[in-house]
DNA sequence: TTGAAAGCGCTAACAT
DNA sequence: ATGTTAGCGCTTTCAA
């Protein structure tokens, strides 16, 4: 059983396809009678707009995009749960690519989407040196999310100013007598790297802490990398505090500090990057640096749905330090 | 800027469409010169076919729907993660809709995915009471995910086979010296509502345990329901152990379960539902119900894949006990 | 009030 | 080896 179309219906009534489609665009240019006529066919055989036809016609995709690194970190999956629901709202689709953290992946994602004529595609683009190219999107409108890519930062973007959380988190530790805090982040090849690690350094040189290179730990960031540089940590037996720079790399640590100091008697003082919801059912709460993930799809929503051309092309919203 | 057609290519080199189509799919039917050139100038501006054109000359769309309450819950989340991931491989679309057990919402998602001609739906259906028909999914191809929909059995369906587990939770819990355990899980609405209170009464009975009506628990799948329902039964006072039939139940009760022994000094045992990574990390570890995620959306993707018409209607997965 | 024609991007089937 | 035509589903424009 092929597709039913408006020529198929106007077939099955004997007349023009053009009556059946000014008939189910409510058209009042057609008799009532015939109108309901129609209307009642066109139901019954199970009739659905093609919204190929539409396009090709001219008409807007209801198609946005969205590329994450992945989807399992609860982070990435409340945003694309918020986004979602968003799209849901404003009946648009939504096409979700997981790139994890990978640039060719992610490049094979953004023709995809424009293959099918996505109008907006919210990214988190992945971290790419600097003798790649900034990716290919055609006229797709993107917006960037946490992270800047390429060196082109003339796209939209939606980042997270998280630089007073991270120096209030130093001085937290710092303040509880911490002399030995560890750094653990995504290195310079992002946007996002750079600016914490920076955090970073600014809050322990306001603590009047010096900070050895070896306590300072920079890689892709995942969660493999956050769990390695933990355990590396806390074997090297020197740090009695970690801070984390990373989303993945936050739960990558937290799984070793948990896996070590259960095993030995060792305590070290954790803190996280993002609020998973569990991290307030470990032991008597993780502290953390807390990221507001539904502003930020919100946010996302919002630029896309704006037909405004000229919208403000960088949003910004705080994180902060919750301890526990 | 509009978009590049091989028309705009075939004018901007002054030759017909036709050699341009041709020579972008390597026809050996143009010079190689020509081809080369058409080629170059091609990439040169930015040319993408246009999906949707070929759509309507009748190609089948690379595109796939999910269908998910929400992917928040781990176990939706690395469903997604998986089907996402193995659709790039297969260089499908992947649309995702969050339905949130709600029946309408589930009904405008399947709409839309026939607007675009998906091909297939992979979904969990919402809960839905006898008087509401099954889903209209027109001529999607559509796949059950874990419930069945409807009373139309007659989609392919992928099950998890958890009777044997929950059995074995109850008579491990009534070894361990429990006599007073309740039940959290989904209300008669679902298929999966059903099995799952059947099991549990299945081991009770095998246990020798008089289970009260007081101590069986059920209504929607949410984890507000989950939460609500374990606080009630840890106020109530009488249960020793709770034991969960539901992700997102799980999750909910295990939220209250901490709370409110963290609270008094009562401990509570708890067996809960899916097993999100987290719950290892809990106290020394949350005994749970473990269900092979990435088995499940490898199947999914075969079974989307396979052109087999008349491939195997029915999957069905163990569950498996985990004690912690 | 209804119908016919044209065009969106692309390719199979015919020309040339 | 290259060009022309037609048609996928739909609506806008023009004709009856």
């Amino acid at each position: 059983m092929s597709r039913v179309t408006i020529k198929s219906i106007a077939n099955d009534l004997g007349i023009s396809h053009m009556t059946v489609s000014r008939a189910l665009s409510n058209s009042p240019k057609v008799q009532k009678e015939t109108r309901d006529a129609i209307q009642k066919r066109a139901r019954e055989l199970g009739y659905v707009k093609s919204a190929v036809a539409m396009v090709m016609r001219g008409e807007a995709p209801r198609i946005v995009g969205l590329l994450l690194p992945n989807i399992v970190n609860e982070f990435y999956a409340r945003f694309a749960n918020d986004m979602a629901t968003t799209c849901e709202l404003h009946s648009q689709q939504l096409i979700i690519h997981l790139t994890n953290d990978d640039v060719a992946i992610e490049q094979q994602a953004l023709d995809r989407l424009q293959e099918v004529q996505a109008t907006s595609v919210v990214m988190v683009p992945a971290p790419r040196s600097s003798d790649q190219g900034a990716p290919i999107a055609g006229s797709m409108r993107i917006i960037e999310l946490i992270r800047q890519g390429g060196d082109t930062d003339k796209n939209p973007a939606i980042l997270v100013e998280d630089g007073p959380a991270i120096r209030a988190a130093v001085l937290h530790l710092a303040q509880e007598g911490h002399k030995d805090i560890a750094y653990i982040g995504a290195n310079r090849e992002l946007s996002s790297g750079r600016t914490r690690l920076e955090a970073f350094l600014d809050g322990a040189k306001q603590a009047g802490l010096e900070i050895p290179q070896s306590m300072i730990q920079t890689g892709p960031p995942s969660f493999a990398m956050g769990r390695a540089r933990a355990k590396g940590i806390i074997d090297a037996g020197q740090a009695t505090a970690i801070l984390c720079g990373g989303f993945e790399i936050s739960n990558g640590a937290l799984s070793a500090v948990i896996e070590k100091t259960t095993a030995s008697e060792r305590t070290i003082s954790f803190i996280g990057y993002g609020d998973p919801s569990f991290y307030a059912w470990i032991d008597s709460g993780v502290s953390t640096i807390q990221v507001p993930v539904t502003e930020l799809a919100h946010c996302a929503v919002e630029m896309i749905t704006s037909s405004d051309q000229q919208q403000s092309r960088r949003a910004s919203f705080s994180a902060r330090l919750v301890i526990r």
